[in-house]
DNA sequence: TCAAAAGTGTTCTTATTACACCCATGG
DNA sequence: CCATGGGTGTAATAAGAACACTTTTGA
């Protein structure tokens, strides 16, 4: 058995890409390292594979560990390999993602983490390792499943609104929709319970409050459906402009 | 850095789903093991990565090295690494997949393969390690993918007939197609060139052969595209039977 | 002349798109 | 009374689904 020694000299670890939507962006969690290599550097939630455990169970160990994010459904995604990505040795890592919904949680920085936060996708740092390619991977696939899964909906508080809804689709997919095309295809799927209450506080005419049928989400969820929409096409022209202009 | 050094006895390996199509059936490339574990038993063609190379490369090499096809294009699909899935310790295995045309390559079995050869995915046999989880989960990936991408077209000669394109469509969704919105579908993408020839020596009207027009296969599978065909609900009923039965 | 598979169109239904104005509220 | 975002419908088009018979060949 002794040719085989050679390989036994590598590691792995798992990484975690969590994305939350707040205040009309998506975020995705990131920690501050205490630890070399990369020490106080932001990187994504990830941490060795103990000898003894599984890679789900360790994805679920290391999230809650360094973030004290517990209790998530997380997927596997993509493996990271090249030779030189850690300094240490070989080391490849699991990239795992997961959706939750930011108001549910507190996050609690802890083992090598020195802090925990969301930041904007739009505006994320240099990360360390390979961490910004990772992430760059999680994101295409949640583009790419949020089409054909109705995921989205895990990013939500319980109670939200149409245009909350839309702004996290058109967030995810980086694309305007249509509204009343939207809105026609969100209340087809008869997934959203209508709670009869309103917004409070807010210096227009209040919105709707709506609640996910959780019943049917399962459902859904399991045989998949097509989430295909539109971009709106509206060039942000103020109504009742041309069109009338020929006799 | 000492205590990172538990971290460093593991070792992973890139396992190969190859899949073909011949014969109106769905294949996948196995090898004979001539080595232990699973000495003698059939398993995916995959090996150890070098401590110096990347998991792409490293399909490519074992692939080649293994079953003698080279030169295909591999993509990854997934890690498994349960604990016990390797009895010589801890390995966690990255298995790629691809689609090749079986008529374009000899097999050739070498290094650890006693022999290599093309099983039907409905009969394939026990196989070593976890290798039928594991081909169970490309094969997922694969019926998932061919309805965006243009995939199935790898499998088939250059020359087919568009009973053949179905039934390798068929082999793969495994469900029935309605044969004329199949044709209109396909013929409507505008992907396939008429080579004004026809079968010969066959006991029944020679079908029109085809050929994938290189180009505009490639606009489309960069561009991605829906695939989705509803499959056929004849139930086998000989032709005029019900239907006239009312006034 | 028979068996076997190739080839071919139309109608119906459903889903998608484009698009503009009035409404309710707080400041 | 005004700024802000909420809420609504329809017509045109495109895509999908259902479905049966004639043609060509070799044996």
């Amino acid at each position: 058995m002794s040719h085989f020694d050679n390989f036994f000299k590598s590691a792995f670890t798992v990484d975690n890409v969590i994305f939350g939507f707040d205040e009309g962006d998506l975020k995705v969690l990131l920690i501050r390292r205490g630890e070399e290599p990369y020490h106080g550097k932001w990187a994504l939630p990830g941490y060795f594979v103990y000898p003894n455990e599984d890679l789900d169970g360790a994805a679920i160990r290391v999230l809650e560990e360094l973030t004290g994010i517990d209790n998530v459904y997380l997927e596997q995604v993509q493996s990271f390999g090249a030779v030189n990505r850690h300094p240490f040795g070989r080391v490849i890592t699991i990239a795992y993602f997961s959706l939750i919904k930011i108001s549910n949680f507190s996050i609690q920085p802890a083992s090598i983490a020195l802090q925990a936060q969301w930041h904007s996708i739009s505006a994320v740092a240099n990360l360390a390792f390979d961490h910004n390619k990772i992430l760059k991977a999680c994101f295409q696939k949640l583009k790419w499943l949020v089409r054909s899964r109705p995921l989205g909906f895990e990013l939500l508080p319980p109670q939200f609104t149409l245009t909350e809804l839309q702004h996290l689709y058109e967030a995810i997919l980086e694309t305007d929709l249509d509204k009343r095309n939207f809105r026609k295809k969100i209340l087809s799927m008869d997934l959203l319970i209508d709670l009869n209450l309103t917004q409070e506080g807010v210096a227009h005419r209040p919105a709707k409050l709506y609640q996910f049928d959780e019943e049917r989400y399962q459902a859904l969820l399991s045989e998949g459906f097509n989430f295909e929409l539109k971009e709106s096409r509206t060039q942000h022209k103020k109504d009742k402009s041309s069109e009338s202009a020929h006799p």
